[in-house]
DNA sequence: AAATAATTATATGTATACATATTATTTGCA
DNA sequence: TGCAAATAATATGTATACATATAATTATTT
Protein backbone atom coordinates (compact mmCIF):
# COMPACT_ATOMS: atom_id res chain seq x y z
CA UNK A 1 0.00 0.00 0.00
CA UNK A 2 1.30 3.50 -0.79
CA UNK A 3 2.20 5.38 2.04
CA UNK A 4 1.02 8.69 3.09
CA UNK A 5 2.68 12.53 3.83
CA UNK A 6 2.06 12.53 7.81
CA UNK A 7 1.15 16.33 7.74
CA UNK A 8 0.09 16.16 11.34
CA UNK A 9 3.66 17.04 12.45
CA UNK A 10 4.19 19.43 9.60
CA UNK A 11 4.43 23.10 10.50
CA UNK A 12 2.25 24.27 7.99
CA UNK A 13 -0.83 22.47 9.02
CA UNK A 14 0.21 22.80 12.81
CA UNK A 15 0.12 26.92 11.71
CA UNK A 16 -3.10 26.13 10.04
CA UNK A 17 -4.54 24.57 13.68
CA UNK A 18 -2.53 27.19 15.56
CA UNK A 19 -4.78 29.99 13.14
CA UNK A 20 -7.87 28.16 14.16
CA UNK A 21 -7.24 28.38 17.62
CA UNK A 22 -6.26 31.57 17.62
CA UNK A 23 -9.63 32.92 15.99
CA UNK A 24 -11.37 30.38 18.32
CA UNK A 25 -10.08 32.17 21.27
CA UNK A 26 -10.35 35.43 19.94
CA UNK A 27 -14.23 35.00 19.01
CA UNK A 28 -14.78 33.90 22.81
CA UNK A 29 -12.99 36.91 24.54
CA UNK A 30 -14.60 39.19 22.45
CA UNK A 31 -17.79 37.77 21.56
CA UNK A 32 -19.75 40.37 23.49
CA UNK A 33 -18.43 43.12 20.58
CA UNK A 34 -19.14 40.26 17.68
CA UNK A 35 -16.07 41.62 16.21
CA UNK A 36 -13.40 39.27 14.14
CA UNK A 37 -9.48 39.66 14.84
CA UNK A 38 -9.02 41.28 11.20
CA UNK A 39 -12.23 43.92 12.01
CA UNK A 40 -10.22 44.49 15.23
CA UNK A 41 -6.90 45.23 13.56
CA UNK A 42 -8.46 47.26 11.18
CA UNK A 43 -9.82 49.99 13.71
CA UNK A 44 -6.58 49.51 15.77
CA UNK A 45 -5.02 50.91 12.51
CA UNK A 46 -7.53 53.84 12.07
CA UNK A 47 -6.65 54.45 16.15
CA UNK A 48 -3.16 54.96 14.67
CA UNK A 49 -3.50 56.58 11.37
CA UNK A 50 -7.27 58.23 11.34
CA UNK A 51 -8.08 59.75 7.42
CA UNK A 52 -5.87 56.67 6.10
CA UNK A 53 -7.20 55.15 2.42
CA UNK A 54 -8.17 51.48 2.13
CA UNK A 55 -4.94 50.48 0.08
CA UNK A 56 -2.92 52.08 3.11
CA UNK A 57 -4.95 49.98 6.13
CA UNK A 58 -4.93 46.85 3.33
CA UNK A 59 -1.02 47.06 3.76
CA UNK A 60 -1.41 47.72 7.33
CA UNK A 61 -3.04 45.02 7.93
CA UNK A 62 -1.55 42.17 5.82
CA UNK A 63 -4.59 42.13 3.37
CA UNK A 64 -5.35 42.29 -0.41
CA UNK A 65 -7.63 45.04 -1.52
CA UNK A 66 -10.61 43.16 -2.37
CA UNK A 67 -10.90 41.62 1.08
CA UNK A 68 -9.83 44.43 3.07
CA UNK A 69 -12.75 46.60 1.05
CA UNK A 70 -15.49 44.17 1.77
CA UNK A 71 -14.21 44.07 5.54
CA UNK A 72 -14.41 47.86 5.67
CA UNK A 73 -17.59 48.36 4.22
CA UNK A 74 -19.20 46.10 7.03
CA UNK A 75 -17.39 48.02 9.63
CA UNK A 76 -19.04 51.09 7.64
CA UNK A 77 -22.45 49.52 7.71
CA UNK A 78 -22.22 48.62 11.23
CA UNK A 79 -21.30 52.45 12.30
CA UNK A 80 -18.11 51.96 13.32
CA UNK A 81 -16.19 54.10 10.60
CA UNK A 82 -17.08 56.08 7.61
CA UNK A 83 -15.88 56.94 4.70
CA UNK A 84 -14.61 60.03 2.77
CA UNK A 85 -13.26 60.64 -0.52
CA UNK A 86 -10.22 62.75 -0.50
CA UNK A 87 -10.55 65.93 -1.18
CA UNK A 88 -6.92 66.04 -3.60
CA UNK A 89 -7.42 62.65 -5.29
CA UNK A 90 -10.73 61.29 -6.08
CA UNK A 91 -9.60 57.97 -6.24
CA UNK A 92 -8.89 57.54 -2.77
CA UNK A 93 -11.85 57.21 0.24
CA UNK A 94 -10.32 58.26 3.12
CA UNK A 95 -11.14 56.28 6.62
CA UNK A 96 -12.05 57.58 9.92
CA UNK A 97 -13.33 56.25 13.10
CA UNK A 98 -16.63 56.88 14.60
CA UNK A 99 -17.04 58.17 17.55
CA UNK A 100 -18.58 54.76 19.00
CA UNK A 101 -16.18 52.72 16.70
CA UNK A 102 -13.53 54.31 18.47
CA UNK A 103 -14.69 53.70 22.18
CA UNK A 104 -15.47 50.31 21.20
CA UNK A 105 -11.81 49.74 19.53
CA UNK A 106 -10.88 50.84 22.90
CA UNK A 107 -12.63 48.95 25.25
CA UNK A 108 -11.88 45.65 23.04
CA UNK A 109 -8.06 46.42 23.73
CA UNK A 110 -7.79 44.79 27.13
CA UNK A 111 -9.88 41.69 25.89
CA UNK A 112 -7.09 41.58 22.69
CA UNK A 113 -4.47 41.66 25.54
CA UNK A 114 -6.25 38.68 26.99
CA UNK A 115 -6.66 36.97 23.79
CA UNK A 116 -2.81 36.57 23.23
CA UNK A 117 -2.36 35.51 26.44
CA UNK A 118 -4.24 32.84 26.54
CA UNK A 119 -2.86 31.93 23.22
CA UNK A 120 0.85 31.37 24.60
CA UNK A 121 -0.54 30.04 27.99
CA UNK A 122 0.72 26.55 27.51
CA UNK A 123 4.43 28.02 26.71
CA UNK A 124 6.85 28.27 29.42
CA UNK A 125 6.88 31.82 30.20
CA UNK A 126 10.84 31.42 28.71
CA UNK A 127 9.42 30.09 25.27
CA UNK A 128 7.05 33.08 24.65
CA UNK A 129 9.19 35.98 23.48
CA UNK A 130 11.17 32.45 21.38
CA UNK A 131 8.18 32.03 19.99
CA UNK A 132 6.81 35.11 18.53
CA UNK A 133 10.25 35.97 17.21
CA UNK A 134 10.27 32.63 15.65
CA UNK A 135 6.50 33.24 13.80
CA UNK A 136 8.28 36.39 12.77
CA UNK A 137 11.28 35.11 10.97
CA UNK A 138 9.42 32.84 9.22
CA UNK A 139 7.36 35.42 7.87
CA UNK A 140 10.27 37.18 6.58
CA UNK A 141 9.11 39.97 9.27
CA UNK A 142 11.63 42.49 10.63
CA UNK A 143 12.54 43.73 14.61
CA UNK B 1 -5.11 60.79 21.27
CA UNK B 2 -6.69 57.06 21.99
CA UNK B 3 -3.62 54.57 21.73
CA UNK B 4 -3.95 51.54 20.00
CA UNK B 5 -3.55 47.73 20.48
CA UNK B 6 -0.16 46.84 18.70
CA UNK B 7 -1.11 43.88 16.95
CA UNK B 8 1.99 43.40 14.89
CA UNK B 9 3.79 41.58 17.66
CA UNK B 10 0.67 39.79 18.93
CA UNK B 11 1.31 35.83 18.63
CA UNK B 12 -2.29 36.01 16.77
CA UNK B 13 -1.40 38.13 14.00
CA UNK B 14 1.85 36.39 13.20
CA UNK B 15 0.10 32.69 13.30
CA UNK B 16 -2.33 34.36 10.31
CA UNK B 17 0.96 36.34 8.77
CA UNK B 18 2.48 32.46 9.22
CA UNK B 19 -0.31 31.09 7.94
CA UNK B 20 -0.77 33.27 5.18
CA UNK B 21 3.30 32.34 4.56
CA UNK B 22 2.69 28.61 4.80
CA UNK B 23 -0.39 28.83 1.88
CA UNK B 24 1.68 30.68 -0.72
CA UNK B 25 4.66 28.63 -0.43
CA UNK B 26 2.36 25.72 -0.90
CA UNK B 27 0.87 27.00 -3.99
CA UNK B 28 4.14 28.28 -5.55
CA UNK B 29 5.65 24.66 -5.19
CA UNK B 30 2.52 22.70 -5.93
CA UNK B 31 1.34 24.53 -8.71
CA UNK B 32 1.75 22.21 -11.56
CA UNK B 33 -1.16 20.23 -9.29
CA UNK B 34 -3.48 23.45 -8.69
CA UNK B 35 -3.81 22.00 -5.29
CA UNK B 36 -4.46 23.57 -2.03
CA UNK B 37 -3.06 22.45 1.48
CA UNK B 38 -6.40 21.17 2.42
CA UNK B 39 -6.92 19.27 -0.73
CA UNK B 40 -3.89 17.39 -0.08
CA UNK B 41 -4.37 16.67 3.51
CA UNK B 42 -7.69 14.60 2.42
CA UNK B 43 -6.20 12.88 -0.40
CA UNK B 44 -3.36 11.97 1.93
CA UNK B 45 -5.75 10.85 5.13
CA UNK B 46 -7.35 9.04 2.10
CA UNK B 47 -3.98 6.63 1.41
CA UNK B 48 -4.27 5.59 4.89
CA UNK B 49 -7.72 5.25 5.20
CA UNK B 50 -9.22 4.14 2.24
CA UNK B 51 -13.10 3.71 2.68
CA UNK B 52 -12.65 6.87 5.61
CA UNK B 53 -16.55 8.47 5.56
CA UNK B 54 -16.79 12.27 4.89
CA UNK B 55 -17.21 12.82 8.89
CA UNK B 56 -13.85 10.43 9.79
CA UNK B 57 -11.94 12.85 6.82
CA UNK B 58 -12.59 15.87 8.23
CA UNK B 59 -12.50 14.83 11.25
CA UNK B 60 -8.39 13.71 10.40
CA UNK B 61 -7.91 17.31 8.86
CA UNK B 62 -9.46 18.96 11.46
CA UNK B 63 -12.53 21.31 9.57
CA UNK B 64 -16.16 21.13 10.10
CA UNK B 65 -18.22 18.35 8.31
CA UNK B 66 -19.62 21.64 5.60
CA UNK B 67 -15.96 22.59 4.33
CA UNK B 68 -14.96 19.31 4.01
CA UNK B 69 -18.17 18.06 2.12
CA UNK B 70 -17.16 21.31 -0.52
CA UNK B 71 -13.45 20.61 -0.91
CA UNK B 72 -14.71 16.27 -1.42
CA UNK B 73 -17.00 17.34 -3.69
CA UNK B 74 -14.48 19.72 -5.86
CA UNK B 75 -12.08 16.36 -5.54
CA UNK B 76 -14.75 14.05 -6.86
CA UNK B 77 -15.73 16.30 -9.58
CA UNK B 78 -12.00 16.89 -10.33
CA UNK B 79 -11.84 12.53 -11.10
CA UNK B 80 -9.28 11.87 -7.95
CA UNK B 81 -12.01 10.35 -5.50
CA UNK B 82 -14.78 8.76 -5.83
CA UNK B 83 -17.99 8.47 -2.86
CA UNK B 84 -19.87 5.27 -2.14
CA UNK B 85 -22.95 4.97 -0.22
CA UNK B 86 -22.01 2.79 2.73
CA UNK B 87 -23.74 -0.68 2.65
CA UNK B 88 -24.23 -1.03 6.44
CA UNK B 89 -25.25 2.69 7.05
CA UNK B 90 -27.45 4.68 4.23
CA UNK B 91 -26.42 7.91 5.58
CA UNK B 92 -22.50 7.51 5.49
CA UNK B 93 -20.86 8.19 2.31
CA UNK B 94 -17.63 6.13 1.97
CA UNK B 95 -14.70 7.50 -0.12
CA UNK B 96 -11.36 5.91 -2.38
CA UNK B 97 -8.63 7.62 -4.29
CA UNK B 98 -8.96 6.95 -7.53
CA UNK B 99 -5.90 5.65 -9.59
CA UNK B 100 -5.32 8.78 -10.89
CA UNK B 101 -6.08 10.35 -7.55
CA UNK B 102 -3.61 7.84 -5.72
CA UNK B 103 -1.27 8.63 -8.28
CA UNK B 104 -1.13 12.42 -7.90
CA UNK B 105 -1.32 12.00 -4.23
CA UNK B 106 2.05 10.18 -4.46
CA UNK B 107 3.41 12.37 -6.34
CA UNK B 108 2.82 15.22 -4.34
CA UNK B 109 4.50 14.21 -1.65
CA UNK B 110 7.67 15.19 -2.41
CA UNK B 111 6.92 19.14 -2.86
CA UNK B 112 4.90 18.91 0.12
CA UNK B 113 8.08 18.18 2.16
CA UNK B 114 9.88 20.93 0.15
CA UNK B 115 6.87 23.55 1.56
CA UNK B 116 7.95 22.04 5.18
CA UNK B 117 11.88 22.65 4.63
CA UNK B 118 10.80 26.42 3.09
CA UNK B 119 9.02 27.38 5.88
CA UNK B 120 11.36 26.64 8.57
CA UNK B 121 14.00 28.06 6.44
CA UNK B 122 14.96 30.99 8.55
CA UNK B 123 15.02 29.09 11.75
CA UNK B 124 18.14 27.73 13.31
CA UNK B 125 18.51 23.72 12.62
CA UNK B 126 17.97 23.31 16.52
CA UNK B 127 14.93 25.63 16.55
CA UNK B 128 13.26 23.75 14.19
CA UNK B 129 11.56 20.88 16.37
CA UNK B 130 10.94 23.37 19.32
CA UNK B 131 8.99 25.72 16.86
CA UNK B 132 7.09 22.46 15.96
CA UNK B 133 6.27 21.55 19.68
CA UNK B 134 5.73 24.90 20.45
CA UNK B 135 2.60 25.24 17.82
CA UNK B 136 1.22 21.93 19.02
CA UNK B 137 1.11 23.04 22.55
CA UNK B 138 -0.54 26.31 21.51
CA UNK B 139 -3.50 24.24 20.22
CA UNK B 140 -3.26 21.46 22.82
CA UNK B 141 -2.32 18.97 20.30
CA UNK B 142 -0.61 15.95 21.91
CA UNK B 143 2.85 13.99 20.81
C1' DA C 1 0.01 68.49 -24.28
C1' DA C 2 -0.97 63.79 -25.48
C1' DA C 3 -0.15 59.10 -24.78
C1' DT C 4 1.19 55.70 -21.50
C1' DA C 5 1.65 53.81 -17.08
C1' DA C 6 0.35 53.42 -12.41
C1' DT C 7 -2.96 53.60 -8.70
C1' DT C 8 -7.56 53.23 -5.99
C1' DA C 9 -11.61 51.11 -5.45
C1' DT C 10 -14.83 47.79 -6.91
C1' DA C 11 -16.66 43.46 -9.09
C1' DT C 12 -16.40 38.60 -9.90
C1' DG C 13 -15.06 33.95 -9.08
C1' DT C 14 -12.95 30.32 -6.29
C1' DA C 15 -11.66 28.30 -1.87
C1' DT C 16 -11.45 27.80 2.92
C1' DA C 17 -13.83 28.11 7.66
C1' DC C 18 -17.58 27.82 10.78
C1' DA C 19 -22.45 28.16 12.79
C1' DT C 20 -26.99 26.67 12.36
C1' DA C 21 -30.80 24.16 10.39
C1' DT C 22 -32.74 20.18 7.95
C1' DT C 23 -33.34 15.48 6.24
C1' DA C 24 -32.55 10.71 6.35
C1' DT C 25 -31.05 7.14 8.93
C1' DT C 26 -29.39 4.59 12.85
C1' DT C 27 -28.79 3.85 17.77
C1' DG C 28 -30.14 3.59 22.45
C1' DC C 29 -33.47 3.40 25.82
C1' DA C 30 -37.90 2.77 28.10
C1' DT D 1 -41.10 -2.83 19.95
C1' DG D 2 -41.56 2.04 19.66
C1' DC D 3 -39.81 6.47 20.50
C1' DA D 4 -36.27 9.75 21.52
C1' DA D 5 -31.54 10.83 20.86
C1' DA D 6 -27.64 10.76 18.08
C1' DT D 7 -25.32 10.78 13.69
C1' DA D 8 -24.05 11.71 8.48
C1' DA D 9 -24.60 14.54 4.88
C1' DT D 10 -26.31 18.62 2.90
C1' DA D 11 -28.02 23.49 2.63
C1' DT D 12 -27.68 28.25 3.88
C1' DG D 13 -25.54 32.36 5.50
C1' DT D 14 -21.53 35.03 7.02
C1' DA D 15 -16.60 36.08 6.91
C1' DT D 16 -12.01 35.83 5.52
C1' DA D 17 -8.45 35.34 1.59
C1' DC D 18 -6.69 35.91 -2.93
C1' DA D 19 -6.43 36.30 -8.18
C1' DT D 20 -7.98 38.71 -11.99
C1' DA D 21 -10.52 42.23 -14.45
C1' DT D 22 -12.40 46.85 -14.90
C1' DA D 23 -13.39 51.86 -14.39
C1' DA D 24 -11.98 56.21 -12.83
C1' DT D 25 -8.41 58.99 -11.80
C1' DT D 26 -3.66 60.52 -11.28
C1' DA D 27 1.26 60.39 -12.43
C1' DT D 28 4.84 59.84 -15.76
C1' DT D 29 7.00 59.98 -20.01
C1' DT D 30 7.80 61.44 -24.57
Amino acid sequence: MATSFDFTHAPGYLIRRAHQTSMAIFAEELRAYEVTSLQFAILQTLIDEPGSDQITVAQRVALDAATSGSVILRLEERGWLHREPSPTDKRRKLLWLTAEGERKATEMKKHAKKVQQRLLANLAEAEREQFIAMLKRVSDIES
